[in-house]
DNA sequence: CCGAAACTTTTACCGAGTCAAACTTTGGGC
DNA sequence: GCCCAAAGTTTGACTCGGTAAAAGTTTCGG
């Protein structure tokens, strides 16, 4: 019944072995080019036990989807009276930023992550479809609050294409070999560009006042 | 040398054939539950072959993505000077609703083709890295043109959730048994919501000014 | 300390996708 | 018309991800 007997903290200790021994031959050798027989075999561990933790053999690389999608959640849905989703998760990203989080995309330990991510199309799949289910979440707290499924859908939508974007353009200059303390700093502007876009409109872009 | 001699001939009726005979089954039974073995065999084909013209088993329904991806390229490109992007979009959107095309969701053969897409985790990952192709190319053609890489992509993105709400939207209440024609009758508001969204902004949403 | 419940392993299996080699068809040159 | 090369297809064997069922093995509650 506790939640932290001998049974629990072992099944804690072998996902965390597994996921550990899977990364590490991940980044050294690409995802594609280690089976999961391999990672069974190295974590002590069998076949069977591998797919017991994590169903597809895309979440050993991708296991902190869960986490980060109930922040983002979590940010939303606690947001202060008066406070628009916008602003909420316009915060959220600075202070991601500011603190230096893996999940601002501007942190130094990224290029084995986003190399083994890119060159792989099956990981690069889930990777959207965890956006995917970013928005859908988003959606559901903006359904329950104002009624309005196809607005609610949509706003959903452009917040997570504002996340998404700010990351992916934070860890590329990352990849390029920029210096991590100069992202930092310059993200902040990125992350305000993205969500202005979002809350303001892209109006006639490219073009004038846009 | 000719571009229609037998030999292309023959091609271009095997590719047919067999996406002709693997939608069918799918339609009758569901992306999972056939075998690429068995729309080999019902196309009087080998395996090899089907894997030969559709490089994975989710481009044997998802086959007119190339088609799609070009003409919403093509739109984006060749509008007419002074033309904003989202205008030319919105017009489209308009302009395949009132032509009842098939990709304006609002389709009455469409819940056959949304029921297997739905049902199938491996055919929704697919079809959402497409979406995500549409948002590449897109990002691609603005940068061409304004040569600010994070703002393009960021506006193409933007553009490509509204693509894909609309769509959906369609199609979902066309799933849920709503008359084609109400839908179609409809959908025009829902489009220019969602591109409004996209154009001036959600605001505070939810929200008053919203 | 015993028995039930939970976790792991074993074994066997299926289907997608690849590879290489043999075979068949098409098309061009003579 | 015939033959050769190239293109396309088939075959068969194989790898790997993933599932299923049943037989261990370990932990926990009484």
């Amino acid at each position: 019944m506790a939640d932290h007997g001998l049974r629990e903290r072992k099944k804690r200790a072998t996902r965390q072995l597994i996921s550990n021994v899977a990364s590490g031959l991940f980044i050294e050798r690409g995802f594609e080019e280690v089976t999961v027989a391999e990672i069974a075999e190295a974590a002590g561990v069998s076949k069977m036990t591998v797919f017991n933790y994590f169903p597809r053999k895309e979440d050993l690389f991708l296991d902190r989807h869960a986490d980060r999608l109930a922040e983002l959640v979590s940010v939303v849905r606690t947001r202060s009276a008066g406070v628009s989703p916008v602003a909420a998760l316009r915060a959220h990203q600075h202070s991601l930023v500011a603190s230096g989080h893996p999940l601002s995309g501007a942190i130094a330990g990224g290029p084995g992550f986003w190399w083994v991510l890119t060159s792989s199309p099956a990981l690069m799949a889930r990777w959207f479809e965890q956006e995917r289910e970013i928005a859908e979440a988003f959606a559901e707290v903006f359904v329950a609050e104002t009624g309005d499924a196809f607005r609610s859908r949509v706003v959903a939508g452009l917040l997570t294409t504002a996340i998404t974007s700010v990351f992916s353009h934070a860890m590329g200059r990352i990849v390029a070999g920029d210096d991590a303390d100069v992202v930092r700093r310059e993200q902040v502007a990125f992350i305000d560009q993205a969500f202005d876009l979002v809350e303001h409109g892209v109006g006639g872009f490219p073009g004038g006042s846009g």
